[in-house]
DNA sequence: TTTAAATAGTTGACAAATATAACTAATATA
DNA sequence: TATATTAGTTATATTTGTCAACTATTTAAA
Protein backbone atom coordinates (compact mmCIF):
# COMPACT_ATOMS: atom_id res chain seq x y z
CA UNK A 1 0.00 0.00 0.00
CA UNK A 2 2.14 2.70 -1.31
CA UNK A 3 1.58 6.38 -0.67
CA UNK A 4 2.62 9.65 -2.11
CA UNK A 5 4.64 8.08 -5.34
CA UNK A 6 4.08 10.20 -8.08
CA UNK A 7 2.21 13.17 -6.54
CA UNK A 8 2.33 16.75 -6.77
CA UNK A 9 1.84 17.72 -3.22
CA UNK A 10 3.78 20.89 -1.81
CA UNK A 11 7.38 20.41 -0.14
CA UNK A 12 6.27 20.92 3.29
CA UNK A 13 3.18 18.70 2.79
CA UNK A 14 6.07 15.54 1.57
CA UNK A 15 7.99 16.89 4.63
CA UNK A 16 5.31 16.06 7.06
CA UNK A 17 3.88 13.21 5.50
CA UNK A 18 7.35 11.93 5.82
CA UNK A 19 8.11 12.67 9.56
CA UNK A 20 4.96 10.69 10.30
CA UNK A 21 6.10 7.70 8.53
CA UNK A 22 9.42 8.21 10.22
CA UNK A 23 7.90 8.90 14.00
CA UNK A 24 5.92 5.64 13.06
CA UNK A 25 8.60 3.63 12.25
CA UNK A 26 10.68 4.96 15.37
CA UNK A 27 8.10 4.02 17.69
CA UNK A 28 7.63 0.91 16.47
CA UNK A 29 11.80 0.45 16.92
CA UNK A 30 10.88 1.43 20.22
CA UNK A 31 8.27 0.26 21.55
CA UNK A 32 9.10 -1.84 24.31
CA UNK A 33 10.48 1.22 26.39
CA UNK A 34 7.99 2.47 29.25
CA UNK A 35 8.52 6.00 27.78
CA UNK A 36 6.67 6.39 24.08
CA UNK A 37 6.63 9.65 23.57
CA UNK A 38 8.74 13.00 23.42
CA UNK A 39 11.83 10.77 21.73
CA UNK A 40 13.38 13.68 19.97
CA UNK A 41 13.70 15.76 23.40
CA UNK A 42 15.57 12.94 24.92
CA UNK A 43 18.20 13.01 21.52
CA UNK A 44 18.58 16.10 21.82
CA UNK A 45 19.67 16.12 25.22
CA UNK A 46 22.10 13.41 24.72
CA UNK A 47 23.97 16.41 22.81
CA UNK A 48 23.01 19.20 25.18
CA UNK A 49 22.48 17.57 28.32
CA UNK A 50 22.27 20.32 31.40
CA UNK A 51 20.54 22.89 28.77
CA UNK A 52 17.70 24.56 29.59
CA UNK A 53 13.68 24.17 28.78
CA UNK A 54 13.82 27.27 26.40
CA UNK A 55 16.51 26.15 24.55
CA UNK A 56 15.08 23.15 23.89
CA UNK A 57 11.79 24.36 22.61
CA UNK A 58 13.66 27.05 20.82
CA UNK A 59 15.67 23.91 18.64
CA UNK A 60 12.65 21.14 18.02
CA UNK A 61 9.93 24.50 17.90
CA UNK A 62 8.19 23.58 20.53
CA UNK A 63 6.28 26.25 22.64
CA UNK A 64 6.75 26.59 26.02
CA UNK A 65 3.61 25.83 27.93
CA UNK A 66 3.88 22.27 25.93
CA UNK A 67 7.51 21.63 26.73
CA UNK A 68 6.43 22.41 30.77
CA UNK A 69 4.08 18.94 30.23
CA UNK A 70 6.98 17.43 28.21
CA UNK A 71 9.38 17.58 31.21
CA UNK A 72 6.95 16.67 33.22
CA UNK A 73 6.46 13.40 31.85
CA UNK A 74 10.31 12.60 31.41
CA UNK A 75 10.75 13.62 35.34
CA UNK A 76 7.87 10.91 36.47
CA UNK A 77 9.14 8.32 33.77
CA UNK A 78 12.40 8.73 35.78
CA UNK A 79 14.51 9.72 32.43
CA UNK A 80 15.27 13.73 33.63
CA UNK A 81 15.56 16.09 36.46
CA UNK A 82 15.06 19.76 36.52
CA UNK A 83 17.97 21.84 38.78
CA UNK A 84 17.68 25.60 38.82
CA UNK A 85 20.17 27.39 37.72
CA UNK A 86 22.18 28.62 40.54
CA UNK A 87 23.53 31.85 38.16
CA UNK A 88 20.08 32.63 36.83
CA UNK A 89 17.51 31.47 39.04
CA UNK A 90 14.79 32.07 36.65
CA UNK A 91 15.98 28.85 34.27
CA UNK A 92 15.89 25.60 35.02
CA UNK A 93 18.87 22.87 33.65
CA UNK A 94 17.41 19.63 32.34
CA UNK A 95 19.55 16.76 33.07
CA UNK A 96 19.25 13.07 32.50
CA UNK A 97 19.16 11.02 35.13
CA UNK A 98 21.53 7.71 34.73
CA UNK A 99 18.35 5.83 33.65
CA UNK A 100 17.71 8.59 31.28
CA UNK A 101 21.18 8.30 30.07
CA UNK A 102 21.19 4.76 29.37
CA UNK A 103 17.47 4.38 27.69
CA UNK A 104 18.30 7.57 25.33
CA UNK A 105 21.38 6.06 24.43
CA UNK A 106 19.09 3.41 22.77
CA UNK A 107 17.05 6.01 21.51
CA UNK A 108 19.83 7.65 19.83
CA UNK A 109 20.73 4.11 18.32
CA UNK A 110 17.32 3.51 17.20
CA UNK A 111 17.09 7.58 15.27
CA UNK A 112 20.47 6.69 14.06
CA UNK A 113 19.66 3.11 12.36
CA UNK A 114 16.35 4.60 10.73
CA UNK A 115 18.40 6.93 9.76
CA UNK A 116 21.03 4.84 8.09
CA UNK A 117 18.33 2.62 6.49
CA UNK A 118 16.51 5.64 4.69
CA UNK A 119 19.64 6.99 3.55
CA UNK A 120 21.08 3.37 2.51
CA UNK A 121 20.76 4.08 -1.56
CA UNK A 122 21.00 7.38 -1.46
CA UNK A 123 24.73 8.84 -2.13
CA UNK A 124 26.56 11.00 0.45
CA UNK A 125 26.41 13.61 -1.73
CA UNK A 126 22.78 13.66 -2.07
CA UNK A 127 22.61 13.30 1.06
CA UNK A 128 24.19 16.31 1.85
CA UNK A 129 22.43 18.20 -0.65
CA UNK A 130 19.19 17.26 1.21
CA UNK A 131 20.45 17.93 4.62
CA UNK A 132 21.91 21.44 3.24
CA UNK A 133 18.68 22.30 1.21
CA UNK A 134 16.35 20.97 4.17
CA UNK A 135 18.23 23.27 6.55
CA UNK A 136 18.09 26.31 4.11
CA UNK A 137 14.37 25.79 3.53
CA UNK A 138 13.63 25.65 7.59
CA UNK A 139 16.10 29.18 7.97
CA UNK A 140 14.24 30.59 4.89
CA UNK A 141 10.99 29.93 6.21
CA UNK A 142 11.93 31.75 9.35
CA UNK A 143 12.50 35.03 7.82
CA UNK A 144 8.58 34.38 6.26
CA UNK A 145 5.59 36.07 8.33
CA UNK A 146 3.95 33.24 10.20
CA UNK A 147 1.72 32.45 12.80
CA UNK A 148 3.66 33.20 15.88
CA UNK A 149 4.04 29.27 17.90
CA UNK A 150 7.39 28.30 18.88
CA UNK A 151 7.79 31.84 19.44
CA UNK A 152 7.01 33.01 23.08
CA UNK A 153 6.71 36.67 22.29
CA UNK A 154 5.00 38.55 24.94
CA UNK A 155 0.94 38.40 24.74
CA UNK A 156 0.05 41.71 25.36
CA UNK A 157 -1.99 43.97 22.90
CA UNK A 158 -3.39 40.60 21.19
CA UNK A 159 -6.38 41.69 19.11
CA UNK A 160 -7.05 38.82 16.82
CA UNK A 161 -7.49 34.89 17.87
CA UNK A 162 -5.18 32.90 16.54
CA UNK A 163 -5.08 30.07 14.90
CA UNK A 164 -4.44 26.49 15.13
CA UNK A 165 -0.83 26.14 12.90
CA UNK A 166 -0.92 22.56 14.41
CA UNK A 167 2.02 20.78 12.06
CA UNK A 168 -1.35 18.27 10.63
CA UNK A 169 -2.52 18.96 6.94
CA UNK B 1 15.22 34.11 16.98
CA UNK B 2 16.54 31.84 14.97
CA UNK B 3 15.90 27.97 15.09
CA UNK B 4 17.63 24.73 13.88
CA UNK B 5 21.05 26.24 12.98
CA UNK B 6 23.95 24.03 13.13
CA UNK B 7 22.28 21.24 15.30
CA UNK B 8 22.43 17.65 14.72
CA UNK B 9 19.55 16.23 14.74
CA UNK B 10 17.75 13.15 13.23
CA UNK B 11 16.00 13.41 9.13
CA UNK B 12 12.48 12.85 10.40
CA UNK B 13 13.05 15.37 13.42
CA UNK B 14 14.34 18.06 10.45
CA UNK B 15 11.58 17.57 8.28
CA UNK B 16 9.25 17.57 11.36
CA UNK B 17 10.33 21.00 12.24
CA UNK B 18 10.22 22.49 8.54
CA UNK B 19 7.13 21.08 8.31
CA UNK B 20 5.50 22.80 11.55
CA UNK B 21 7.18 26.03 10.11
CA UNK B 22 5.62 25.85 6.86
CA UNK B 23 1.92 25.38 7.92
CA UNK B 24 2.81 28.25 10.12
CA UNK B 25 3.77 30.24 7.38
CA UNK B 26 0.67 29.07 5.05
CA UNK B 27 -1.70 29.32 8.14
CA UNK B 28 -0.52 33.18 8.25
CA UNK B 29 -1.01 33.16 4.34
CA UNK B 30 -4.48 32.04 4.23
CA UNK B 31 -5.71 33.79 7.91
CA UNK B 32 -8.55 36.06 5.76
CA UNK B 33 -9.95 32.43 4.19
CA UNK B 34 -13.04 31.32 6.42
CA UNK B 35 -11.92 27.88 6.35
CA UNK B 36 -8.89 27.51 8.78
CA UNK B 37 -7.27 24.06 8.67
CA UNK B 38 -6.77 21.39 6.16
CA UNK B 39 -5.36 23.33 3.35
CA UNK B 40 -3.65 20.18 1.96
CA UNK B 41 -6.63 18.36 1.38
CA UNK B 42 -7.87 20.69 -0.71
CA UNK B 43 -4.56 21.23 -2.46
CA UNK B 44 -4.87 17.22 -3.50
CA UNK B 45 -8.71 17.88 -4.60
CA UNK B 46 -7.33 20.48 -6.98
CA UNK B 47 -5.52 18.13 -8.61
CA UNK B 48 -7.97 15.00 -7.60
CA UNK B 49 -11.62 16.63 -7.56
CA UNK B 50 -13.90 13.60 -7.76
CA UNK B 51 -11.86 10.92 -6.10
CA UNK B 52 -12.16 8.79 -2.82
CA UNK B 53 -11.91 9.33 0.96
CA UNK B 54 -9.87 6.62 1.29
CA UNK B 55 -7.59 7.86 -1.69
CA UNK B 56 -6.71 11.02 -0.13
CA UNK B 57 -6.23 9.13 2.87
CA UNK B 58 -3.62 7.11 1.33
CA UNK B 59 -1.84 10.44 -0.54
CA UNK B 60 -1.51 12.24 2.60
CA UNK B 61 -1.03 9.79 5.04
CA UNK B 62 -4.05 10.29 7.08
CA UNK B 63 -6.46 8.00 9.15
CA UNK B 64 -9.84 7.28 8.09
CA UNK B 65 -11.28 8.14 10.94
CA UNK B 66 -9.69 11.38 11.17
CA UNK B 67 -10.61 11.56 7.49
CA UNK B 68 -14.41 11.55 8.22
CA UNK B 69 -14.42 14.50 10.11
CA UNK B 70 -12.15 16.63 7.71
CA UNK B 71 -14.47 15.76 5.30
CA UNK B 72 -17.81 16.97 7.33
CA UNK B 73 -15.44 20.50 7.84
CA UNK B 74 -15.66 20.92 4.77
CA UNK B 75 -18.41 20.07 3.88
CA UNK B 76 -20.00 22.67 6.21
CA UNK B 77 -18.07 25.14 5.19
CA UNK B 78 -19.45 24.54 2.09
CA UNK B 79 -16.54 23.78 0.05
CA UNK B 80 -16.74 20.35 -0.89
CA UNK B 81 -19.77 17.60 -1.76
CA UNK B 82 -19.29 14.40 -0.77
CA UNK B 83 -21.02 12.07 -3.58
CA UNK B 84 -22.12 7.86 -3.56
CA UNK B 85 -20.45 6.41 -6.06
CA UNK B 86 -23.16 4.50 -8.27
CA UNK B 87 -20.66 2.00 -9.32
CA UNK B 88 -19.54 1.01 -5.96
CA UNK B 89 -21.63 2.11 -3.48
CA UNK B 90 -19.28 1.66 -0.76
CA UNK B 91 -17.61 4.65 -2.09
CA UNK B 92 -17.99 8.04 -1.68
CA UNK B 93 -16.69 10.71 -4.20
CA UNK B 94 -15.49 13.85 -2.89
CA UNK B 95 -16.12 17.12 -4.81
CA UNK B 96 -15.27 20.70 -4.94
CA UNK B 97 -18.32 22.71 -5.08
CA UNK B 98 -18.08 26.04 -6.44
CA UNK B 99 -16.99 27.86 -3.73
CA UNK B 100 -15.13 25.31 -2.56
CA UNK B 101 -13.26 25.65 -6.50
CA UNK B 102 -12.79 29.13 -6.02
CA UNK B 103 -10.68 29.40 -2.54
CA UNK B 104 -9.05 26.62 -3.36
CA UNK B 105 -7.14 28.58 -6.02
CA UNK B 106 -6.27 30.95 -3.45
CA UNK B 107 -4.94 27.89 -0.99
CA UNK B 108 -2.98 26.09 -4.06
CA UNK B 109 -1.36 29.69 -5.01
CA UNK B 110 -0.43 29.75 -1.66
CA UNK B 111 1.05 26.80 -1.00
CA UNK B 112 2.85 27.45 -4.16
CA UNK B 113 4.06 30.86 -3.50
CA UNK B 114 5.60 29.68 -0.09
CA UNK B 115 7.39 27.08 -2.28
CA UNK B 116 8.83 29.35 -4.99
CA UNK B 117 10.02 32.07 -2.09
CA UNK B 118 11.81 29.42 0.02
CA UNK B 119 13.39 27.58 -2.51
CA UNK B 120 14.37 31.00 -4.35
CA UNK B 121 18.44 30.96 -3.65
CA UNK B 122 18.38 27.01 -3.84
CA UNK B 123 19.72 25.86 -7.27
CA UNK B 124 16.74 23.93 -9.88
CA UNK B 125 19.49 20.97 -9.78
CA UNK B 126 19.93 21.04 -6.07
CA UNK B 127 15.90 21.45 -5.82
CA UNK B 128 15.30 18.26 -8.11
CA UNK B 129 17.70 16.59 -6.02
CA UNK B 130 16.31 17.45 -2.36
CA UNK B 131 12.83 16.29 -3.53
CA UNK B 132 13.89 13.21 -4.98
CA UNK B 133 15.64 12.17 -2.43
CA UNK B 134 12.48 13.30 -0.06
CA UNK B 135 10.26 11.14 -2.07
CA UNK B 136 12.54 8.35 -1.86
CA UNK B 137 13.05 8.89 2.19
CA UNK B 138 9.49 8.49 2.30
CA UNK B 139 9.10 5.30 0.15
CA UNK B 140 12.19 3.71 2.07
CA UNK B 141 10.45 4.13 5.38
CA UNK B 142 7.32 2.15 3.80
CA UNK B 143 9.16 -0.61 3.60
CA UNK B 144 10.28 -0.65 7.51
CA UNK B 145 8.18 -2.08 10.39
CA UNK B 146 5.91 1.03 11.58
CA UNK B 147 2.91 0.94 13.94
CA UNK B 148 0.06 0.82 12.03
CA UNK B 149 -1.39 3.88 11.70
CA UNK B 150 -2.52 5.50 8.47
CA UNK B 151 -3.44 1.88 7.30
CA UNK B 152 -6.54 0.65 7.86
CA UNK B 153 -5.16 -2.93 8.36
CA UNK B 154 -8.27 -5.20 9.90
CA UNK B 155 -8.84 -5.05 13.49
CA UNK B 156 -8.78 -8.11 14.38
CA UNK B 157 -6.17 -10.41 16.56
CA UNK B 158 -5.25 -7.00 18.18
CA UNK B 159 -2.63 -8.01 20.81
CA UNK B 160 -1.45 -4.94 22.49
CA UNK B 161 -2.35 -1.48 23.18
CA UNK B 162 -0.94 0.72 20.32
CA UNK B 163 1.39 3.50 20.71
CA UNK B 164 0.95 7.11 19.61
CA UNK B 165 2.29 7.91 16.48
CA UNK B 166 1.52 11.52 16.27
CA UNK B 167 4.41 13.46 14.35
CA UNK B 168 4.98 15.70 16.89
CA UNK B 169 8.78 15.71 19.01
C1' DT C 1 -24.41 -19.83 -4.41
C1' DT C 2 -24.22 -19.24 -0.01
C1' DT C 3 -20.62 -18.08 3.27
C1' DA C 4 -16.66 -15.66 4.57
C1' DA C 5 -13.52 -12.00 4.03
C1' DA C 6 -12.24 -7.62 2.64
C1' DT C 7 -13.17 -2.67 1.73
C1' DA C 8 -15.19 2.17 2.43
C1' DG C 9 -16.87 4.77 5.51
C1' DT C 10 -18.96 6.12 10.26
C1' DT C 11 -19.45 6.64 15.25
C1' DG C 12 -18.28 7.51 20.02
C1' DA C 13 -15.25 7.39 23.87
C1' DC C 14 -11.06 8.67 25.12
C1' DA C 15 -6.23 10.46 25.07
C1' DA C 16 -3.10 13.78 23.56
C1' DA C 17 -1.80 18.17 21.58
C1' DT C 18 -2.52 22.95 21.08
C1' DA C 19 -3.99 27.81 22.12
C1' DT C 20 -4.36 31.25 25.22
C1' DA C 21 -4.35 34.16 29.11
C1' DA C 22 -2.85 35.00 33.39
C1' DC C 23 0.40 34.20 36.58
C1' DT C 24 5.21 33.98 39.72
C1' DA C 25 9.78 34.86 40.07
C1' DA C 26 14.10 36.55 38.61
C1' DT C 27 17.00 39.42 35.86
C1' DA C 28 18.12 43.26 32.75
C1' DT C 29 17.61 47.91 31.41
C1' DA C 30 16.52 52.82 31.38
C1' DT D 1 14.01 52.74 41.64
C1' DA D 2 10.70 51.75 38.12
C1' DT D 3 9.88 49.22 34.06
C1' DA D 4 10.43 45.72 30.86
C1' DT D 5 11.91 41.32 29.68
C1' DT D 6 12.76 36.48 30.28
C1' DA D 7 12.04 31.58 32.08
C1' DG D 8 8.92 28.87 33.54
C1' DT D 9 4.11 27.44 35.41
C1' DT D 10 -0.87 26.83 35.74
C1' DA D 11 -5.49 26.44 34.17
C1' DT D 12 -8.95 26.18 30.80
C1' DA D 13 -10.90 25.30 26.46
C1' DT D 14 -10.59 23.54 22.05
C1' DT D 15 -8.82 20.68 18.54
C1' DT D 16 -6.88 16.70 16.96
C1' DG D 17 -5.67 11.89 16.94
C1' DT D 18 -6.50 6.98 18.49
C1' DC D 19 -8.95 2.97 18.57
C1' DA D 20 -12.51 -0.39 18.88
C1' DA D 21 -16.74 -1.42 17.22
C1' DC D 22 -20.00 -0.76 13.90
C1' DT D 23 -22.96 -0.65 9.03
C1' DA D 24 -23.14 -1.35 4.34
C1' DT D 25 -21.33 -3.09 0.27
C1' DT D 26 -18.49 -5.78 -2.71
C1' DT D 27 -15.22 -9.56 -3.66
C1' DA D 28 -13.49 -14.13 -3.09
C1' DA D 29 -13.78 -18.89 -1.53
C1' DA D 30 -15.93 -23.27 -0.45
Amino acid sequence: MQVTEKMNVPVGTKALIMSKRYYGVLSKCLEDLEVERYYSVLYFLAENDGCTQQHICNNLAVDKTAMVKVIDYLIKAGYIDRNVNPDDRREHFIVLTKKGTKHTEEIVGAFKSIDDKIFADISKTEKDIFIKVLCRLTSNLEILPANDLFFNYKKTARKKKKKSNVAKL
